[in-house]
DNA sequence: GCCACGGATGAAACTTACTTTCATGAAGCG
DNA sequence: CGCTTCATGAAAGTAAGTTTCATCCGTGGC
């Protein structure tokens, strides 16, 4: 007689689990008793080993091994590992309290910490999908032909100004960034035809900051805008207009999502630039890492 | 001050993978061979028996079960389990060229802001899962009764450590960020009990922050540490560690996801530390808000 | 330059887990 | 009542995982 081949589970697409209570019915009773606690349980029983699950289910390790065999699989070590892939499937969306924006009064950390990355990375990512890659072409050439480049930024945009020009500059591009609106406005009047001034504000109000890129403007430099709205009067000196899309609630005004958006796009830029030569770049890249290695310790691994 | 038993992240209840790929500087050789292997292909990795995998990293059985125990298994099969839990919950990105992380020679500049944005997102993301509420609520409180807060950090760190004091400051916490070695040196030499140092490096290795941090321990400030690496030496004078998870890839030496992992856990201690006394914090902000009103332009209120 | 030391490593011994085989006994059926 | 079939677990057998230990290699002291 041939090994008849009872159930042939080729495949069982949906669940797992749901295959199991499935041809629960077709297998004999103390193949059920196993069954119906990977049903329960699936996780659980992942962590069982053989001997334990026999046990739990009042049975045999052989029997285990034949109901393995009954729900088409090679044997236990690959049940248990199905068994732990299924369970971890079945996540449980993330807190409703969350998806919101806002802190509740009474949170505690675990919420906070919950709250802000769902938030951050939301901003991220739809920061992501609405940029414009055609405006981030034209910038990123006019960056990558510009004989200068003046990033201004206040406050919390400050930062990413900052942050900007330091990327800029390790690239081998010339960029500067002003703590001062003085210093900026001086800067801005001595650009020309050729160079690029990036004004960063995230209400797109700033008055420092259209200011300065106005005046850029006026010299005749490319002037770029990046902001969270697009209908804000720093648009209005823009030559392109880069927008974020965070979200910002009241509470969290530290303009916080908003940042981590904004750094995106200048890491977009960024690498843009970089890409275009990509040789020069990393030779650069990789000069300026060396420069800091003295400043490192234990440059091998770290502590066992 | 004797050395203290260091609070650090003893669970990983986030991500296996990035727990591994935190700790892999401080594997040996032929660990770091086999958690390559885990972290490039969790499932593939879960299928294997331990002499496959073995095999494979070619090395023998005995290092792989050491570097289950590196990662804090108890075993092999746990780790396989493990891994294929982790494996099912990950969501396949939208492009397979994405998820390497490196971006690939010849892009174009949408497929560098997917990739960026995806990688950004994802740091955010697993940064906050593998944070230790219990840690930062210990850092908040820390932080809340401060008597002052230095803010430590070199480089791209810097901008993060200088965004954190801005922050702080601006809720009414005495901080300071000092942007040269030898004044944050000489602010560190005058902290003393009841104050709170701050610092932060992605590698954990600049010896600059390492150092400063090491002296302001010695005047019996809590010391506290923001890295990547859970086990780089800058752990060693901190009192608390928090670690971010970011996957930094070769291309991206501006360590890009890094910077917003940090933003992020800086948002969190923030707005832990703001929610400690919601009605002052308030008010501060407000107060805050208002003083630059005068600075922007368009009264009214835009709303994205 | 030599030696002691400590960590990293794999071979082999060992243990545990998994799988197969086989004897038993219960139920169905002529 | 005896034969067959099948479920079942005991036990044997095999493979997987774990521990032990000797070796090797790099490091730092003398």
């Amino acid at each position: 007689m041939a090994k008849s081949p009872k159930i042939s589970a080729s495949h069982e697409p949906g669940g797992l689990i749901v295959h199991i209570s499935g041809l629960l019915p077709s297998l004999s009773p103390a193949e059920q008793r196993v069954a119906r606690l990977v049903v329960a349980d699936p996780a659980d029983a992942a962590r069982r080993t053989i001997t334990d699950l026999a046990t739990a289910a009042e049975t045999s390790e052989a029997t285990v091994i034949r109901f393995c065999r009954s729900v088409g699989m090679d044997g236990y070590p690959q049940l248990r590992i199905r068994l732990a892939a299924e369970a971890a499937r079945r996540v449980e969306p993330p807190d409703a309290r969350v998806v919101g924006g806002d802190i509740p009064p009474g949170a505690d950390l675990a919420q906070i910490i919950a709250t802000i990355a769902f938030n951050d990375a939301r901003a991220v990512e739809e920061t992501a999908e609405q940029l414009d890659p055609a405006v981030c072409e034209q910038v990123v050439e006019a960056i990558g032909n510009a004989g200068r480049i003046d990033v201004y930024g206040a406050g919390a945009s400050g930062f990413v100004a900052s942050d900007f020009q330091q990327k800029l500059h390790r690239i081998g591009r010339t960029a500067f960034y002003f703590p001062d609106v003085h210093t900026a406005l001086t800067s801005a009047a001595l650009l020309g035809r050729g160079d690029v001034a990036v004004g960063i504000s995230h209400t797109g109000t700033t008055s420092d900051v259209i200011e300065v890129l106005e005046q850029a403007r006026g010299r005749g430099a490319v002037t770029v805008a990046l902001t969270n709205f697009p209908r804000s009067p720093i648009t209005e000196v823009a030559d392109f207009v880069l927008t974020t899309a965070a979200r910002e609630t009241t509470y969290r005004s530290g303009a916080m999502a908003s940042r981590l958006a904004q750094l995106t796009v200048v890491d977009c830029l960024f690498v843009g630039v970089a890409a275009r030569n990509r040789a020069r770049t990393k030779k650069a890249l990789e000069v300026t890492a060396e420069a800091v290695q003295s400043h490192r310790v234990g440059s091998g691994r770290r502590r066992a």
